[in-house]
DNA sequence: AGTATCGGATACGTTTCTGTACCGAAAGCG
DNA sequence: CGCTTTCGGTACAGAAACGTATCCGATACT
């Protein structure tokens, strides 16, 4: 075995404490903001001393952007999944159910990641990686709706309408997280992807 | 004069200081984020002591709200001013132009809104004043929208194409604050309010 | 101008959080 | 089954921020 490789003799206990570090610090981002928690505060909620979580991370941001980075790889799984799960002539508005169902299920992690944005917003490095997630979802879109360009051509081209299809979901995002209404938050991006989806726009 | 009324004695020194301690926290907010800044740095970038501080607001959430309040008034009264800028008979294209320049015109202000968002979405009573302003907002809209009904009917309702707009606004938003292109946000922006507001929508 | 009041500065004690150095115990390996 | 490595707990000291109590200079009213 090659020497670099340094493999760690233990990883079973280290795997779990830093899973439920990440899972409490999660809980604690959605009910505080993490701009108001303190390291103190996650390891309290997850039921270890300071002590564990300098072993596993050497910063509350590196944490963060850890968490985010799970929770945003888990999503963007089950919306590939939501997009394929029909055929190639598929059925827009079903569709369109599936993923609005996936993405705006859960507030609290809206919150997170509204949290996520934020941080970004000032950190060009962590912004990059956030756009990274963003193109990806993007590019599921883009792909779908290529899939389906016989049936019905987007106006303005598969790229734009993929683009206008992320700022509707944003744009609904910052509604729900006002009123925390999670089905009028569905209905009213289902409302708005029709004529972003179907509508006449500038031919190119 | 009634007795209830007792007029404070000293007013002109309080009002400079205290607007020069929403301005400069308006500086370290969109700087480091709400979260990430203490009264100590607010003080310090005023040029104040703490002391200064408290005999103006008892906390940094009031003065944060303060804050909030002051621009988003003069933000809407801007855009009130584009709205009424034309005759009955608009250019929407125009309209749009013109609100637009004063929606995504400092990126600043984007990042402490945002902030405040991400504040009010864990305070509903804080949700509520921030729920006003985009309902004030979106009645300016669907009152220029009213007026303009004769040439061009949006589809769904002019209420529904007023959710639209600050919909689009906000998604357009998001976007921005990751990759710090106004120009792109507001050719975008154009982009999506063109189907929002003239597309072939459910004809209610 | 005199004076009563107000606004902001200063100083203080307290709390909270941080980061590190050290240590006992658990876990994998031979 | 003992040994070694590592993980997480404990203890400590330092820093940062908070809120208050108090004081002096500035300000407005007469």
């Amino acid at each position: 075995m090659t020497a670099e490789e340094k493999t760690p003799r233990v990883t079973k206990r280290r795997a779990r404490t830093r899973a439920e570090l990440l899972a409490a610090a999660f809980a604690v981002f959605a009910a505080k903001g993490f701009g108001r928690v303190s390291i103190e505060e996650v390891c309290e909620a997850a039921g270890y001393s300071r002590g564990a979580f300098y072993s596993n991370f050497a910063t509350l941001d590196e944490l963060f952007f850890a968490l985010y980075q799970e929770r945003a790889d888990l999503i963007a799984a089950q919306v590939a999944e939501a997009l394929a799960q029909d055929g190639p002539a598929l059925d827009v508005a079903a569709c369109v159910d599936r993923v609005a169902e996936v993405l705006l299920l859960d507030v609290d992690w809206l919150l997170v990641k509204t949290d996520f944005l934020v941080h970004a917003a000032r950190d060009p490095a962590v912004a990059e990686t956030l756009l990274r997630h963003r193109a990806r979802l993007r590019e599921a879109v883009a792909d779908r709706l290529r899939r389906a360009e016989a049936t019905a051509a987007p106006p303005g081209g598969v790229d734009a309408a993929a683009r206008a299809v992320v700022a509707a979901y944003d744009g609904v995002t910052v509604q729900l997280l006002l009123d925390k209404d999670v089905e009028a938050a569905r209905d009213w991006l289902k409302h708005l992807l029709t004529p972003l989806l179907s509508g006449s726009g500038d031919p190119e």
